[in-house]
DNA sequence: TCCCAGGACTACT
DNA sequence: AGTAGTCCTGGG
């Protein structure tokens, strides 16, 4: 077990349970497991020390710094948002410590195909069945998990059986994107380097992508922060809260005042609407 | 039984 | 270019 000083605001129990992630679990003692790329990894607070163990030690403090972003200070971001737009300062104080978690690539563009018109325990049951049946076993404190498998590893794998995981009428898009993927059509990495609107194109490209699932790929896997994501919870905010209605109203609102932290400010408002009630 | 949940596609004007 | 209807699935 380690034990990481977290110096910077960080709200673990909202960071995990905010909609970015899906292969989490939550135990008795109110910890976390959740699997991580090539481990799976426990987690909670103590104090200001958030205390880690894994089924694999091995840059441990590297890896979970760099998934839960904790070296990155969100303050100027906050006031920049605040400046842009007063309403926000309540959601932020909500919110703050909210971070954006870096996950990889493959896993979040699976998980948002699936997330089309789903809710979030049948995205995460989904996900789970695939990982279980093709994904690699690991044994963490006499538990069974799954890790996510890799394009490689799901390349023989059918609609139909993309269909036994309960993925639904998305079984040909995930289908699609592993072809491409496994045929070298599509290169996961390039998305790094692209900006965002030719990123946002290229990923449209595929079938089953479409606007919003693009936007969450690049604000999760990708760090692109200019992204608006607008979902139904978006939707109501919008509407309620501001009287904007209308998916290109919502965009143009969105750019003029947000501008490049969108995605953030977004994050804010979805956890603020959620957990406020 | 109906309705919808953190959308996207298709088939129409 | 814009918009209804349709799409698995599970739970209320």
């Amino acid at each position: 077990m380690i034990r990481i000083k977290v110096t910077k605001p960080f709200k673990l129990e909202d960071t995990i349970t905010c909609g970015q992630i899906f292969r989490y679990f939550k135990q008795e003692d109110n910890s976390y497991d959740i699997i991580i790329k090539d481990r799976v990894i426990n987690v909670y607070m103590d104090k200001n020390y958030l205390c880690v163990s894994s089924n694999k030690e091995e840059n441990l403090n590297e890896v979970v710094r760099d998934y839960f972003d904790l070296d990155n200070d969100y303050s100027l971001m906050n006031e920049y948002l605040i400046t842009q737009d007063s309403k926000l300062e309540k959601a932020i104080s909500f919110s703050n410590g909210l971070k954006m978690i870096k996950q990889d690539p493959f896993e979040t563009v699976i998980s948002y195909i699936i997330s089309a018109n789903n809710g979030v325990l049948q995205i995460a049951s989904a996900l789970n069945n695939i990982a279980e049946k093709y994904g690699k076993k690991v044994m963490f404190n006499d538990k069974e998990y799954y890790l996510f498998p890799q394009y490689k590893e799901l390349k023989d794998v059918s609609e139909s059986d993309f269909r036994k995981c309960k993925v639904g009428f998305r079984d040909k898009y995930l289908k699609s994107m592993i072809d491409k993927l496994n045929d070298n059509e599509i290169d996961l990495n390039e998305f790094y380097h692209l900006d965002t609107n030719k990123s946002l194109e290229k990923l449209m490209e595929n079938i089953g992508i479409g606007p919003k699932v693009a936007s969450c790929i690049l604000l999760f896997a990708y760090q692109k922060y200019d992204v608006f994501p607008i979902d139904t919870w978006v939707k109501k905010v919008m509407k309620n809260d501001y009287e904007i209605e209308g998916e290109k109203n919502i965009r143009k609102f969105a750019k003029d005042t947000y501008g490049k932290y969108s995605g953030i400010a977004i994050q804010y408002l979805f956890n603020y609407g959620r957990n406020r009630n």
